[in-house]
DNA sequence: AGAAGAAAACTACCACCGTTAGTTTATTCG
DNA sequence: CGAATAAACTAACGGTGGTAGTTTTCTTCT
């Protein structure tokens, strides 16, 4: 079958067949002869509008930060901007948790989570915090969302409960029962998590930037660590 | 070539061999193939010592936890206990970042991982935490050490400065800058969050456990969320 | 209108992947 | 000593990402 009349593919249906697909059965069901019949299409011709896998799962990935607030770090303070970045940010991820391992794998080609990192950036250097720990706040973020967003590997315990019965593991017996509704374990863990940074980050920014700035305009270096 | 007189492979050598392959070359060059090429081997034999390729990644992983320090939860209050594990688990994880992505697809049969879960939740609840907080916060602290020793995913920038010229980025300018020295972005973004997660769940636990119980040996309602 | 070129599907491969089956030989155990 | 086990092998299976080259359609330019 050569080139049809009507163009059986389009980017857009690629990706959001991709997704659908990750969502279904993981990311490790995506192969392109996989995701090509799911098109009802052939598999290399995948390779007409994309250059190879990873990136239709780059798009997938953006595609899923489409909605994520970054405007926030415009209209609030920057600790109100970290929270409602954060929380939406976690929420487009966990409902696809099986691409975020491909988040896990490179930087890839992602235009959105260019921006995303644009607008914090920008927003926490605004605030007046230092470049630098305006970048370590970005990566914290990152850290707490991705880990959390991915229940699979926020679990630290498996699934078969019989492993727990051993004497080795003297504390675990009722900690598996919490694993079990692991959902709520990692919205617990980021929830806790996102204010206990902020209440940290609020101190930090009094110590580094208020006193630095205000007071006598002195060296950074009382701030210690 | 039949059985040799003295046997080519041990679990040992082929693990230890994993390991170097996986920090030269990263996580995806290691095929079974690849793997028993080192090792003077012809592919199948590795299945005569494991049952199959997870199990040797997940052999590595465990490995590579081996001297994370957990018994500072018998030792210290906990607090620095976090403290000391946090940094001692994230060296553990930054001297081999490639294995990390492993991590993030699934439990395994990692025993350490295990044994570490079972310290960490211990001592918190031993500390007075309940334990659905204290398995937040073992959770909690992993997403800050994965995230942080995996600097491929951390990196939220690309490595090719190229990109950051566009206009669509009006802050990146000087961030790809810092994105250069990623390592000491990524101890940085840890350090800092460690630090504020620990300051944050000091202040929680005077209003959770120390209230609580002290006081007037209240309910629990009273901490709200 | 007609030629030229790009685009989008295809078929046929390629090398590689993880894994299984079955073979041969050496070691170990009863 | 015989039997069972263990550790290497060869051969093969189905699946993977990706490339080359073919055919036909659509678009664009003169």
């Amino acid at each position: 079958m050569p080139r049809p009349r009507q163009a059986l593919l389009t980017r857009q249906r690629i990706v959001d067949t991709a997704a659908e697909l990750i969502d279904a059965e993981g990311l490790e069901a995506v192969s392109t002869r996989r995701l090509a019949a799911q098109l009802g299409v052939r598999g290399p011709s995948l390779y007409n509008h994309f250059p190879n896998k990873d990136a239709i799962l780059d798009a997938v990935a953006d595609e899923i930060t489409a909605d994520v607030d970054i405007d926030c770090f415009a209209t609030h303070e920057w600790p109100e901007a970290l929270l409602i970045w954060g929380r939406s940010y976690r929420a487009a991820l966990a409902a696809h948790p099986h691409i975020v391992p491909h988040l896990a794998r490179g930087p890839g080609r992602r235009p959105r989570a260019l921006a995303m990192a644009d607008a914090v950036y920008g927003g926490l250097v605004r605030a007046g915090w230092p470049p630098a720990r305006a970048t370590h706040i970005g990566a914290l973020m990152r850290y707490l969302v991705a880990g959390s967003a991915l229940g699979s590997f926020a679990r630290g315990f498996a699934s078969d409960p019989a492993i727990y019965v051993s004497s080795d593991y003297p504390h675990l017996g009722q900690a598996h029962r919490l694993a079990a509704h692991q959902r709520e374990v990692d919205e617990g863990a980021f929830e806790l998590g996102l204010e206990a940074v902020i209440k940290g980050l609020e101190i930090t920014y009094e110590e580094v930037v208020v006193d630095t700035t205000h007071r006598f305009h002195g060296t950074t270096r009382s701030t210690g660590r």
